[in-house]
DNA sequence: CTTTTGTTTAACAATTTTGTCAAACTCAAG
DNA sequence: CTTGAGTTTGACAAAATTGTTAAACAAAAG
């Protein structure tokens, strides 16, 4: 069974990704993902025989990229003050990108109650949250638990993104003044991080 | 047409703002609120006409609800300090019971590109940007764009709720510890905000 | 007690969404 | 050029979800 590969495959799933994470058309039908794509919407049979199955995909390989992302920058042997840099300018070129990803794997969590519980992921957490401990100790940053300083940092980058569609009409801004405040954030989130 | 009101249809819509609001079951059909709410699926039709007209209800007054708690707590003229206080602590308590209510507006806003643009909220958001303006040219607070003030605040209260089910996981925490690390955040956020 | 009116229910119908299948199509291999 | 395997399409079937109706029910009014 030689494929052909005509991209199609790809073609779908990334077009659902669009519509999910960037769009945040979290409950996109698969006709409507079809239509997006410009295929039929057959194909999605085709390719994942069921619409459970590319949302199950699609749910997957959202974390296995997100986790992916920010192992990344959290295991590198940056100093601490570079890493943190790192990972806003990373973290928030991604969620400009699919500012819903997020979104949708808490929605897709909360629909089936899935308990996804890897061992593997905790550990990665434990050694990012002891280095943030061991900088505390260290006076570079104000002491608390390093979960609040993670909770900080993650809130003060991804929620302004989710709420984007909100924050437009509150503040009377446009798609490009809302890009530029976005933009100054980068800079404002390491100050108020490291005061 | 006197109603004799056997509070069947508060309760449906109650269990559905359940649903939607707490559990994030962002996409309930009329079947699982009527099985939630222990009633008849006819009576959601019964009451409410239509499962949008229902969902255009709750949406509605998810907007007026989340509007009207923070009018009341920013149209108040207590000293500034105070008025972020007692914000933190409103909109935490609220948001602990509802922690989706504004990611269903979200998506709902999302899902029907409706833009709503009203002008009266406007003004008294502005209102509020001016009077923390006024508290930066006076030194209390750190110098910025007040929405980005704003955008903070808001981002740190709000972001822990939502992505709560994937912090547990990450952070090996059960419900009630992490309770407790969102009851700190009261005292933390002010503090971060107020450095 | 009977009537009236609003409420609830179950059966049915309509609609929407998803899944299946065989035929048509396309392109590389022989 | 023909064959053959994967690909695409449209028509159809199945399932899930929503909407309607008439009859049963319950409680207040007469």
């Amino acid at each position: 069974m030689t494929t052909r590969d005509t991209g199609t495959e790809q073609l779908i799933k990334n077009t659902a990704k669009h519509l999910f994470f960037a769009e945040g058309k979290l409950h996109a039908t698969t006709q409507e993902i079809a239509d997006a794509a410009g295929v039929n919407r057959t194909l999605v049979n085709y390719y994942f025989r069921s619409r459970d199955s590319l949302f199950d995909q699609v749910f997957n390989e959202a974390q296995e990229e997100l986790v992916s992302t920010l192992d990344e920058v959290i295991e590198s042997d940056m100093p601490f003050k570079q890493k943190i840099e790192n990972l806003i300018s990373v973290f928030l070129n991604e969620a400009m990108q699919y500012p819903y990803r997020e979104l949708f794997i808490i929605t897709e969590m909360n629909r089936k109650d899935v308990i996804d519980s890897r061992k593997a992921r905790v550990n990665k957490v434990t050694a990012f949250l002891d280095q943030i401990q061991s900088e505390m100790d260290k006076g570079t940053i104000k002491k608390m638990n390093p979960r609040h300083f993670t909770l900080n940092l993650f809130s003060l980058m991804a929620y302004p993104l989710v709420t984007a569609p909100l924050n437009k009409i509150l503040f009377s801004m446009n798609d490009d003044e809302y890009s530029i405040l976005l933009e100054e954030r980068k800079q404002l989130i390491f100050e108020t991080i490291f005061p």
